[in-house]
DNA sequence: GTTAGTGCTTACCTTTGGGTAACTGCTAAC
DNA sequence: GTTAGCAGTTACCCAAAGGTAAGCACTAAC
């Protein structure tokens, strides 16, 4: 899809916004991008998610992880061994996040500049 | 002790996550990006945007134009007329916003086409 | 046998976000 | 003079999000 002139139809915009929207809905919120980057440092374990994010009850986690899991974005494994280990790992789809990741970040961190330099 | 792949020490990471925060914090939520889009439209006056946003309610607007007013994405220019007349207007700084909106419009699309042919 | 840990779920309560509708002060049109 | 439009604000209400605390079934340690 090219862009070399901003296409302004009614079609397209409401394509754009939707597809926005679903993207909010699937990372938005306060926790879900928070329990992304927790399971990227390592944690696995249920309880290890909980304590790496201060704040996070057990009840939101276990809602957080389903839509996630619905998303494909983690995968839940458990091992039916005597005490039953589940671990929650990110898929190589949740790649895909990078650019939206590295998009926000970058202007997050040059608003937080502006804003601090008391431009506004 | 560097690690040139990625660096992922407390600090950095902290500060992402919070520059991350301040992203969603400014253009998340239900209407805040719809009202950028609306005025990128061309649309200016407050009972205008309203009617191009359905859904979107007077008090909501309100309070949404503040914030980004506050966050200098939009501007609001009084005309003090014989009937007041009051103008919303993007800013420039509203275009450093380009590439975010890119990402998630992209994602968001890749996204719900996967959905779609129900790969999960 | 009591305590602690794991991986949750459930019930309960509070906070908030947002919708509805009314109302303001002003002007212009019918 | 009644209606309609502009640009909102205010009061009231409801539903959803989220926090707190307890509980469950199991195991392992003390």
């Amino acid at each position: 899809m090219k862009n070399s002139e901003k296409v302004h139809d009614q079609q397209s915009c409401t394509a754009a916004l939707n597809a926005m929207s679903d993207s909010f809905y699937v990372i938005g919120g306060k926790w879900k991008l928070r329990i992304i980057i927790s399971l990227r440092n390592g944690h696995t374990r249920f309880n290890e998610i909980q304590r790496s994010i201060p704040g996070l009850s057990a009840k939101v986690l276990s809602g957080e992880l389903k839509d996630l899991e619905a998303n494909g974005l983690i995968e839940r494994k458990v091992y039916a061994e005597t005490p039953v280990v589940v671990e929650y790992v990110i898929t190589p789809y949740s790649d895909t996040l990078e650019p939206v990741l590295n998009a926000l970040v970058s202007w997050g961190e040059q608003h937080r500049n502006k804003i601090r330099e008391g431009v506004f």
